[in-house]
DNA sequence: ATGAAAGCGCTAACAT
DNA sequence: ATGTTAGCGCTTTCAT
């Protein structure tokens, strides 16, 4: 079924029932009537293919993230989608090559990307046609806006509040991979903190930030006698194995040792106790890229991009 | 830039170009270097919908799902992505509208259908150009594909055996919103189960899937002091939020009262007690699904398509 | 081995 | 108000 198709039925030309579909004016009611009658029957709908070929533009919006696991992800998503719901944008989320190949072969507008496998010069060469939002590094360029969490300064502001409250001296610092540009600028905003604190002395815990990861760390802690007064987890979910191991080995939070994460994840509240953290609106800062992406699309003169909301959540954990 | 400009640049027709860059036979090796190099120059790549509309199909699979929240759909998705990305083919995960718009304008070649907004009637309609796999209802067609949890049977064979064994008397049903097909299949089992048990009585208490409406119908059973042998949940994060609720209030599980769950998400394990629960290989699922469809698209004769594995886990809680 | 040209389904400029 | 037609960028048939 085409235009073609549903033209010949209604008695009109290619045009015509273009225009009628399209809810043009200047076409007579009757014949509208019968366009829309004739692709009803026929059970019409446009091919995506050849409007986009044709309009050079696709109404999808492509969000590009490095995995689907994660309930970072999901708040960011929902947000994202709400946004681009109501402007009427598709949303196109992908994971790993099919991400590339949507850049590459313009099958997206415009494009939100939270993957650091997707490199530099793949942005900065892409961003020319498609405006493109970076979630995951600084990059500089006409059609490329980054939005980041502001992962030094509040780890930093945290510390240093929270240090200086509970008076703790003994920290242990339970890290994401390394070649985690996120992980490692709260390890900065925790170095520094502690240097302006003049603490000169950490524990540093190589994890993955898997639940996992934490469950082991807080074990080995445990087993090499070596608890802190303060552990801090550069998310929310090594936070969340740690309590685990405490809880098991009845090793009081936070009477013997605090525990603080970052994300401000759903469970962070069924957790016990409440852990307290560093918490991002995902949701909203979705919603926030999600609009700004659509006025870039259609040239509204827009306030710059900014960060996402952050806000500590003292629980009970600290 | 078009295959136009790297046929000119390249000093070729349009077709030599496009045949060389789509590594065709019957290119002159040299004449082939220079396309790709002119390719490469002028920084070009094909436009996916010329050639879509061109050949007709997209290589995009869509995966329409209800929301992006969730641990099920997480795993579900990466399942799906491994096998999509290992056949060339690319994942577009969408939700909400724009399901339907994608499904419609025919911008992906196949879908799996994991979203109950999504009408019956739609599915149908566009199964005639589209293979659809539909997970979360029965249909029947000749491009349509089901593969369902045995949420019934698994249930029933579960609080079946679980009961005679530990000898529960007084059970409490904790369900999804009635409106979940799933959750309905589920609450078919259990009275299935306890029909066979000869239990006439037990307590039913309507929730969402929520931790959070898990933790609240938890105090119920508490303050109306109606604590039972054995709370059964539709689903692990109902269940998550009962046992926070009984851990607040020192109700003793599995001692006092035992908790199970149904999916077997990752948190499961990191609950205290661990939650005994029915597991859905969610992964495995995603690949065999995504599989099946690329083996459809490619018209290669297969094995009808399978339900997901499952599995009781024992943990701690029952 | 290469090129000319038709056509995928649609929109829109132009003519009537 | 309606129709004719060019052309979006690509693949592929047919001719050379």
């Amino acid at each position: 079924m085409t235009i073609k198709d549903v033209a010949k039925k209604a008695g009109v030309s290619i045009s015509t029932a273009s225009y009628a579909l399209n809810d043009r004016p200047n076409v007579h009611p009757q014949t509208r009537e019968r366009v829309l009658k004739a692709a009803e029957e026929l059970n019409y709908f446009p091919n995506a293919h050849a409007r986009n070929l044709k309009s050079q533009k696709s109404r999808n919006i492509g969000v590009f993230i490095n995995g689907f696991g994660g309930p970072i992800y999901s708040d960011l998503l929902e947000g994202i989608n709400l946004e681009l719901q109501k402007k009427n944008y598709n949303i196109i989320v992908s994971s790993g090559k099919s991400s590339s190949v949507m850049l590459r072969q313009r099958s997206v507008d415009a494009a939100i990307v939270f993957d650091e496998k997707i490199p530099n010069e793949d942005i900065i060469r892409f961003s020319r046609r498609q405006p493109i939002v970076v979630l995951d590094r600084v990059l500089q360029g006409e059609n490329i806006y980054s939005s980041m969490i502001e992962n030094e300064r509040l780890v930093y502001e945290f510390i240093l509040t929270i240090v200086k409250e509970k008076g703790y001296k003994n920290i242990t610092y339970v890290s994401g991979p390394k070649n985690s540009v996120y992980g490692m600028d709260r390890y900065k905003g925790f170095l520094k903190a502690l240097e302006e604190l003049n603490i000169k002395n950490h524990n540093f815990i190589q994890c993955d930030f898997t639940i996992n990861s934490g469950y082991e760390a807080g074990f080995n802690m445990i087993e090499n006698n070596q608890i802190p007064d303060l552990v801090y987890s550069a998310n929310d979910e090594m936070a969340i194995g740690v309590i685990k191991a405490f809880n098991e080995k009845n090793i009081e939070i936070p009477n013997r040792v605090a525990v603080a994460g970052f994300d401000g994840i759903y469970i962070t509240d069924y957790t016990t106790p409440k852990l307290t953290t560093i918490a991002i609106n995902y949701f909203e800062w979705g919603r926030q890229l999600a609009g700004f992406l659509t006025r870039v699309l259609n040239n509204i003169s827009v306030y710059p991009l900014v960060n996402p909301e952050a806000k500590v959540v003292i629980k009970e954990s600290v």
